[in-house]
DNA sequence: TGAGGGAACTTTCCACTGGCAAGATAAGTT
DNA sequence: AACTTATCTTGCCAGTGGAAAGTTCCCTCA
């Protein structure tokens, strides 16, 4: 029918940004539908089922991704606390439709050992940033501060300019967070 | 065909606890089914048309009721801004489907008159504990660090001995966040 | 009392969805 | 060249949300 070659070549990353867009334009993960996005990457509906096995496969893949992108952005943050969060909500903002997968895991295969991986990488990046001194609790602040904002960003709830950067609101907030030394 | 009178009385109130129990058996707002609703409140799929317009018209609903549910909370909780942080992760931890819901914006109509109301006393009564001298930006932290433990706590992410009581693990971590008085 | 009118609910239909099974096509491998 | 495996399509199924039209009930008002 179509000039288009059989085998696509590189599905499923074209595959895992359709998806990424179409969240990002359709509502949320919940509106997401595995039609639509086969239709963006010009491929049947069937083909993700090699890849991926079904549509919380694909989303599981969404997440690692996710993970994986977030530990990147955390490192290369450098050792600043608070620019750390900083790249935290920069991450979510830029990155929504991974963020809202990413911590939604009744939407994918939450034991799957790759994502599993990549959480911890994340995990540790994160802890990486904070004090030696830091508990449980200090770390669990830290992270549920910018966790929150990021959270309410996304979710419009904060009454903010439209086109302002999150993570420049989010600097003065998370400084108002002092940890013990 | 059944012995169950033709108008069921008080549907609304019952669609509600239905949804909400629903949403909490099987796996988030993303996975809910109206029909699947409908089957426990005893009703066809098509009976809640004329109560909520839509689907995304049930979860305006619910929505509401969520605000104001989170309202009574904060209401109840008194002053103090560490004991009014417990009660709303409390109330994430006690109604996960309603909160889920409220905010994922993308479900519902976010510009709902009854929503917007309800919305708006909840955001009173979250600002009614903090120090009067509190700035936007305290404002914001005091509402991040909650949020975004109770986001955490629900999606799973946090390692929690089960059974344990959402509130009495934030509280030594809301209480790291110092505002000036 | 009983007749109209509207509120509450059901039945039926439609386009769409995710997943499965079977087949087609391409790319290696020997 | 023959065989095998990976990749993708077509065709099908039960289930979904919504619209349209019909049914049942309640409530008001003469």
């Amino acid at each position: 029918m179509t000039d288009r070659p059989y085998h696509h070549g590189n599905l499923r990353r074209v595959a895992l940004a359709a998806t990424a867009e179409a969240i990002e334009a359709g509502g949320g993960p919940a509106a997401l539908s595995l039609r639509e996005v086969a239709r963006r990457a010009g491929v049947s509906h069937a083909a993700f089922k090699h890849h991926f096995g079904s549509k919380p496969g694909l989303l599981t893949a969404l997440a690692t991704e996710g993970y994986d992108l977030l530990a990147d952005a955390l490192a290369a943050a450098g050792d600043d606390r608070v620019e750390a969060g900083v790249a935290y909500v920069r991450f979510a903002a830029g990155h929504p439709a991974h963020f809202e997968v990413m911590f939604q895991p009744g939407l994918y295969h939450a034991d799957d050992p790759g994502l599993r991986a990549a959480e911890e990488r994340a995990a540790r990046a994160l802890t990486a940033v904070l004090p030696d001194s830091a508990d449980q609790d200090a770390r669990l602040a830290a992270w549920s501060i910018v966790h929150g904002f990021a959270g309410l960003w996304l979710s419009g709830a904060l009454p903010a300019d439209p086109g302002a950067d999150a993570g420049d609101a989010a600097r003065p907030v998370i400084s108002l967070l002092t940890l013990a030394p």
